[in-house]
DNA sequence: GCTCGAATGCAACTCGGTTGCATTCGAGCC
DNA sequence: GGCTCGAATGCAACCGAGTTGCATTCGAGC
């Protein structure tokens, strides 16, 4: 999928929820489609300033907590105590693969088996599966 | 069990690993055989505040990065960003359960079951399975 | 009791994230 | 096309978790 054809699903995805398309929000959107894995705040940040259209961290982190609020994105906080952003669409039920060398976050297809037992007058309310190891950059820059 | 034989323990815990068992390391160590879920930094400062023997910050990251480099801790990071320790001697391939309400972390008896499939390329060293939702004490306190 | 390396305590700092507030934008209206 | 008003944005200052550097103190072996 191309640059353009994101841009306007972008804005399609917001004009759907009812909200207007701010340059703001395509663009972070736009961003996240076009990844294939979770993306820091930092990492958004920079690919603004790299398309020669910074956004403030304050307008980015609204936009993220909005599109997560929307259910557009969702958001995940690592090991490394960051938070990464990634396109929601395939988010329910799956499991994830955590690189301990990077830290980014790649989804997993497989969904996960049954879930534990919960101890007595706990309320299960979904089960999160996370994979820690290294992925395929990490450890072929490290061979 | 009580506290005194907590303080026995932890003395015999450290003198196992071929340090000094000095009076910080014996009450982190203490105060988490003491609790039956895993403790924010925090918690332990006021922890040990509460016993007249505050700690300074820094040294309770130090004495916990050294009780997890031993193996006698481990740590684990909520969603809420912060970290939050425990004694380790069970924690190998367990899951766990967190608390979407006050950011608590159970341990749950059961093991998760097979792990998912990974990419090509990417290699796991191990899976970590949490439960979300809300603890007994959160789900009694908004009943 | 003495010595020396390890552990501790303090202060200053980094970094991810948040809050308050003034300014700007954009969609609906005339 | 211009106007209005609430929502979105940008800036600055702030917060809290965690880290670093360095001087001081402790404690275990002698």
């Amino acid at each position: 999928m191309n640059s353009a054809s994101h841009h306007d699903n972008a804005v399609r995805l917001i004009r759907e929820c009812g909200a207007s398309a701010t340059t703001a929000r395509v663009q972070v959107l736009q961003l996240l489609l076009a990844a294939n894995t979770t993306v820091s705040h930092q990492a958004l940040m920079q690919a603004a300033t790299d398309e020669a259209q910074p956004l403030d961290k304050v307008t980015l982190y609204r936009v993220l907590d909005w599109l997560v609020a929307q259910g557009l994105a969702h958001s995940v906080t690592g090991q490394d105590r960051v938070r990464r952003f990634g396109v929601a669409h395939v988010h329910h039920g799956h499991a994830h693969f955590e690189c301990d060398a990077c830290g980014r976050l790649f989804c997993l297809a497989d969904r996960p088996s049954a879930q534990p037992r919960t101890p007595p007058g706990f309320e299960a309310r979904h089960i999160d599966v996370t994979v820690h190891g290294r992925c395929a950059d990490c450890v072929q820059t490290s061979a």
